[in-house]
DNA sequence: GGCGTCCATGCCTTGACAGTTATATACGTT
DNA sequence: AACGTATATAACTGTCAAGGCATGGACGCC
């Protein structure tokens, strides 16, 4: 998972994801996507293919890429903690809203 | 969301996040646990802050940080459209299983 | 077989960021 | 008031990665 959320920093290889998420694409559609050199596409799709998230099939020259999203499946149990605290915080928030009488709260910054 | 995929890109900004989703805690208490120097843990808070992933309590000369999910939604929202095809894949996989007589599959990477 | 297309890769430069050391700031204690 | 504690911040350095350019390699087509 280290891998996948450092992947997924880059701005890009997200938008990248949002592209094939649709449908299956070559790199020449990506790159017109996308608005970036050809080169830089196929750098990012090696990051990709590097963290499983995507994978390529070949056509004659063109090779097709497609979401691969099992990686992504760490990312959400990573998140399963803080889910538990969404529904906290919301109910913290409805507690407050129901006192909402004075300033008995702490300094939170 | 831009800011907060980068942010948790770094991994000591992660297991702060992590030691943090179970109690709230003083910076002494992360330098401990992370094993990073002072300061270098006080940058990721700041880090932490202004992506408004936690907060801090001011008690005495300590600061009490907790962490704040919110921003964490985004990114479980963006996740939806790949979850979807977790399921498909799974169809898929099932698929693969049932027929698994042939390589009447393409050449995926 | 030569040429154009499509993509990957190597090299280079530049910018951003993590970590350390040193210092500043705020607070409590004696 | 002096000192120790707890945290933030500044300055510096090393590292790493993104993006551009140039090149290489595979394939179809004429």
């Amino acid at each position: 998972m280290v891998a996948t959320f450092e992947v997924l920093a880059e701005e890009s290889r997200r938008r990248i994801l949002d592209a094939l998420v649709e449908e299956e694409r070559g790199v020449g559609e990506l790159v017109e996507i996308l608005a970036l050199s050809q080169p830089s596409i196929s750098k990012h799709l090696k990051v990709l293919r590097d963290a499983g998230l995507v994978e390529a099939r070949i056509d004659a020259q063109r090779r097709i890429y497609r979401v691969r999203p099992d990686p992504l499946r760490e990312i959400d149990e990573w998140l399963a903690p803080y889910r538990r605290r969404w529904a906290e915080h919301l109910n913290a928030l409805e507690r407050h809203l129901e006192i909402m009488d004075g300033n008995e709260e702490e300094a939170w910054t």
